[in-house]
RNA sequence: GCCCCCAUCGUCUAGCGGCCUAGGACACCACCCUUUCAAGGUGGCGGCACGGGUUCGAAUCCCGUUGGGGGUGCCA
């Protein structure tokens, strides 16, 4: 048997959506897992809906979770005369008709869906009038379906469908059929909401003399919290969101491959290439699949502490460098990198970073409200401030020695260095929680540090 | 209405007739570790939608019910 030809064929919709991304990623995951193709077609037939930028995001998308492809991107709107030619073949043999009935005409009718109506009228092609095709009255067509078994469709409930509009621009499944053909695809890799699409495109093929058919994968729907497919209006669908929400490519790709999917040997954190040498289609779960956002920051998480500490500053820097709490001017690369590695293990996506370092880079942090009441609660607060000051003030200015002497300190009022430290973190950094604080005040400076102590003391005194 | 698909912890899943007292992961809770928070460790909570069959034996096979979803466009 020859290799797999399998395509990645979406319509073009201004932006790489998660659910086609995830399409994307399962023909490619077969492609390379079989040494098959993989094609890249854009089904772009309804011209109102098709932009070259469109198309430029979807490939930015793509090659963003480095996924790419063999051959493409083909355009169907660069392929109009192989499917009329394929359409007039189809008038010739009988197989499709022209219509002239408008959805009032067919509804005034009492009809269901398309009644037939002209299918014995002989009309010749004319301005508004659309081909349809002319399905069989008996018999089944049987999708084979690698994920679901054979499904069977009754011809008799198939009504006679739409393959050129009366604009003369062809619908969607002619273009599909032909170019399947003509590409060679052998898997068709699609989701599920296709399915019931298919016995027409296999109708079609067949009539166009097709001598074999695909096999089929029709993946399950991702869904929301509704069980319903993932909507724009209320979460973030686009894969250039994920990015700028601050997700790793190969975090999203590692999550999405374990949508409806999972390695045999039942790791779930494992480099692309592993995944691929596992991936069978045979194994997709047939049931629609909730996007957690909570297992990607989980795995986003891994993935990100995972990563080489100075990779970990450059991919940080651009939440760092825009966008941030602090004026611009105010940022410094030298001390981030002071506590990069600390911030590096508590973040679960990169636009979590600039709220855990702002105190380094804002002139003068707030206190928070929650943290501030319970440092005045504190009846060892004012002296614990004072001691720091004293001592802070002469020391040499490195996490270790800061972290001995506020040990010293605590030990002198029997607190344990996790509350002798909480009035000098409110202090310093306006919270109670943070990274490690002794790291966090080497990279402040002695100077700023002195002078957020000395304001903590008067507000507490006063 | 009609057609089709789906159904294991809250979520993603393992399971493909006995290995199941249903396993793992995320989330949640508790404890440990600890410089706060994370991370890590230990433990806990929690599920085969329901009803009939088939079988010595069913989460696994069959039928039905219920529930969810998709399609039924001159969108793809």
């Amino acid at each position: 048997m020859s290799a797999p030809r399998v395509r990645y064929a979406p319509a073009p919709t201004g932006y790489l959506h998660v659910g086609t991304a995830w399409l994307a990623l399962y023909n490619w995951m077969y492609a390379r897992s079989t040494g098959g193709t993989l094609v890249f077609r854009i089904e772009d037939t309804d011209r109102a809906r098709s932009t070259y930028e469109s198309i430029e995001a979807i490939s930015r998308g793509l090659h963003w979770l480095g996924i790419d492809w063999d051959e493409g991107p083909f355009r169907q709107s660069e392929r109009l005369d192989a499917y009329h030619e394929a359409a007039e073949r189809l008038v010739a043999a009988g197989a499709a008709y022209y219509c002239d009935c408008t959805a009032d005409d067919v509804k005034a009718r009492g009809a269901q869906g398309y009644d037939g109506f002209c299918r014995d009228r002989g009309l010749e092609a004319g301005p508004g009038r659309a081909l349809r095709f002319r399905t069989p009255d008996e018999g089944t067509t049987v999708v084979k379906d690698l994920i679901r078994g054979d499904v069977p469709f009754e011809h008799a409930v198939l009504e006679d469908f739409v393959i050129v509009r009366s604009d003369g621009s062809p619908s969607f499944y002619l273009p599909n059929a032909l170019d399947d053909m003509d590409m060679g695809i052998t898997h068709v890799i699609r989701g599920e909401d296709l399915l019931s699409s298919t016995p027409r495109v296999l109708l079609i093929r067949r009539a166009l003399g097709a001598a074999d058919e695909p096999f089929y994968a029709h993946l399950p729907l991702i869904v929301d919290e509704k069980r319903r497919k993932l909507s724009k209006r209320d979460h973030a669908v686009a894969v250039e969101e994920y990015r700028s929400m601050g997700y790793l490519p190969e975090a999203l790709r590692n999550y999405l491959a374990l949508l409806g999917w999972s390695p045999r040997d039942g790791r779930e954190i494992m480099p692309i290439g592993e995944m691929v040498a596992q991936f069978r289609l045979e194994d997709i779960s047939p049931s629609p699949a909730f996007f957690d956002i909570q297992k990607l920051d989980h795995i986003n998480a891994e993935y990100i502490r995972a990563l080489p500490v100075k990779t970990f500053v450059r991919e940080a820097l651009p939440w760092l460098e825009s966008e941030s709490p602090w004026p611009p001017e105010r940022f410094d690369l030298a001390r981030f990198k002071v506590v990069a590695p600390l911030v590096q293990e508590r973040v679960r996506t990169l636009a979590e970073v600039p709220a855990l370092v702002d105190f380094l880079f804002l002139e003068e942090p707030e206190i928070d409200d929650a943290s501030w009441e319970k440092v005045a609660r504190d009846p060892a607060a004012l002296e614990v401030l004072d001691e720091a000051l004293e001592g802070y003030g002469s020391a040499e200015w490195s996490a270790a020695v800061l972290h001995e002497l506020t040990r010293a300190i605590g030990e002198r009022h029997g607190l344990k260095l996790g509350k002798a430290q909480a009035p000098i973190r409110v202090a310093v950094t306006g919270r109670s929680v943070g990274p490690p604080l002794f790291e966090s005040l080497e990279a402040l400076g002695r100077d700023e540090a002195l002078v957020r102590l000395r304001r903590a003391r008067s507000r507490l005194a006063a």
